[in-house]
DNA sequence: CCTCTCATTCTGGTATGGTAGAATACCACC
DNA sequence: GGTGGTATTCTACCATACCAGAATGAGAGG
C-alpha cells in the first residue's frame, strides 16, 4: 500500500527502530503498559533521540503505543472496541470478495484453491505452527482468484491490527482442523458457485474468532484497556 | 478512533502545520506535484524543521504526500488504484451495514431515516451546495441504526482517502436529485425489509460514483499520477 | 554543438541542547 | 502522624547545526 512508485528503499536509522519496536510489541516482548521513553529507547539504540521520536510517532499512528505529551510514551493495550472494528471491517470485506469470486469461479480456481488446501493438511500434520500463515493465504488467494487484489490489501491491514492477539491465541491445533473443515467447505461452496452458502460458512468461519478473543480476555484482562 | 482515553489534547506546532497543510491538500489549493521542501515550509509557518517535519511525516501515513529522502518532499496526486481500493471497502462495508439493519430494523428507525430524507429534500432546494454532507449523514445514520457504530468509523475513513475528489466533483446537483431518490427507494427497502432489493440499491448507488471518478479523471488526468 | 565531469546547491536524515509542563518525592509545618 | 507546598526529575517538544546523498548547472573536452 506504500512507497509504490520508488522502489529503492533507503534504510533509514527510523526504519529500523521502527521496525524492531513494532516486531517486539506483536511478538508481546513489550507488555501493554510499558513505558517508552525516548531518551531509553535512544540508549538502547545507540542512536540519537531523534530517530526514536519519529519511530514512535509512526507506532502512534498504528495506535501501538500512546503517546502523551510531557508525560510519557507507553505500550497501548488492546482494545475490544478496535478489535470488533478489525473484526468487523475483515467479514465485511471477506463477504464481498466470496460474492465477487463466485461470479467469476471457474475450474483453474478451484484447482488452484486446492493445492493451498493440500498443503493445509500436509502443514497440519507437520509444522501446525505454521498453519496460521497459511490460512492468511488461502484467504489472500481467494481475494486474487476473485479478481480483487485490493481486497487483499484490506484484509492485510485488518490483520496488522490484531497480530498481537494471534500471538496469544497459538498453540490451538484443535481449532486448525476445524479451520481447515471450513475452509474445505468453503472451496467446495465456491466450485458449486453457491454464494448463499458460501457466504453462510465465510461467516461462521470468521465468528470461531469472537469465542477465541473471548477467552483471551478472560485470561489475559491485564493485556487489555 | 484515536485519543478515546485522554480527553485534553494539548495543541502541538506540528498537530497545527499538519492540520493547515491537510486543509490546503484536501482542497486542492495545494496542488498535486507541489513541492513541499521542510525548509521551506518551515519558513512559511515560522517554525522549526522539526514540527514540520512531523507533519509531513504524517501526511506521508496518510498517502497524500510522498517524501522521497534526499529528493525532495511533493504533493502525490490521486491514484486510481487507491480510489478504487476506498471504494471497494466502502461498498464491503455498506453492503454489510445494511444486511444487518435489516435484522434489526423496526417502525422507529424508518421514521428516524425519514426526518433525514425530508432534510435531504429540503436542503436539495435550498441549498444544494450543502447536500453532500447531508448524504454522508444519511449513510452514517443508518449504521447507528443497525447497530454498527464502527461502520461509521470506517466509512468516514474511506470518504477521508477521497476527500479531495469530492472537492472536484462538486455543482452536481443533477446528480444529486439521482442520490436522493437512491435513498428514498433505499428507505423503502429497508421499511421491508428486503435485504435483497436493499443490497442490489446499495450496489447501484454506490457505482454511480464511478462514472463520475471517470469523468474527473479524463477532465483532470493532469492530478493523477 | 554535444557530452561528460565536477562543483555547487538543495534535499531529507541525524545529533544535540534547551524548554515547558507533568509527575514525584521530599520536607517543613500543622 | 498527616498534610500542603516546593524542589527535583522526569517527559515529550522545539530549535539549531551538521551530514550524506541527489539534483542541477556550468565549464572543459571532444
Amino acid at each position: 500500500m506504500q512507497e509504490s512508485t520508488e522502489l529503492f528503499e533507503r534504510r533509514t536509522t527510523a526504519d529500523v527502530v521502527f521496525e524492531q519496536l513494532y516486531g517486539e510489541i506483536a511478538s508481546l516482548e513489550l507488555l501493554p503498559g510499558t513505558k517508552l521513553s525516548e531518551a531509553d529507547v535512544a540508549r538502547r539504540f545507540g542512536v540519537s533521540r531523534q530517530p526514536v521520536r519519529e519511530a514512535l510517532s509512526r507506532l502512534g499512528n498504528l495506535e501501538l503505543v500512546l503517546v502523551r505529551p510531557q508525560r510519557a510514551t507507553i505500550v497501548r493495550g488492546f482494545s475490544l472496541q478496535r478489535v470488533a472494528y478489525a473484526r468487523f471491517v475483515r467479514l465485511a470485506i471477506e463477504l464481498e470478495v466470496i460474492t465477487q469470486a463466485c461470479a467469476v469461479w471457474d475450474a483453474s480456481c478451484t484447482s488452484a484453491l486446492q493445492r493451498n488446501l493440500d498443503l493445509q493438511h500436509k502443514i497440519l500434520e507437520t509444522e501446525p505452527e505454521q498453519f496460521h500463515s497459511l490460512d492468511l493465504r488461502f484467504h489472500l488467494l481467494i481475494c486474487e482468484l476473485a479478481g480483487c487484489p485490493l481486497a487483499a490489501e484490506a484484509i492485510t491491514e485488518c490483520r496488522q491490527k490484531i497480530d498481537r492477539l494471534c500471538t496469544l491465541s497459538l498453540a490451538r491445533q484443535s481449532e486448525a482442523a476445524t479451520l481447515l473443515a471450513d475452509h474445505e467447505k468453503l472451496a467446495k461452496a465456491l466450485q458449486a458457485k453457491s454464494v448463499d452458502r458460501a457466504l453462510a460458512i465465510t461467516r461462521q468461519h470468521l465468528s470461531r474468532l469472537d469465542s477465541t478473543i473471548k477467552e483471551i480476555h478472560s485470561e489475559h484482562s491485564e493485556y487489555f484497556e
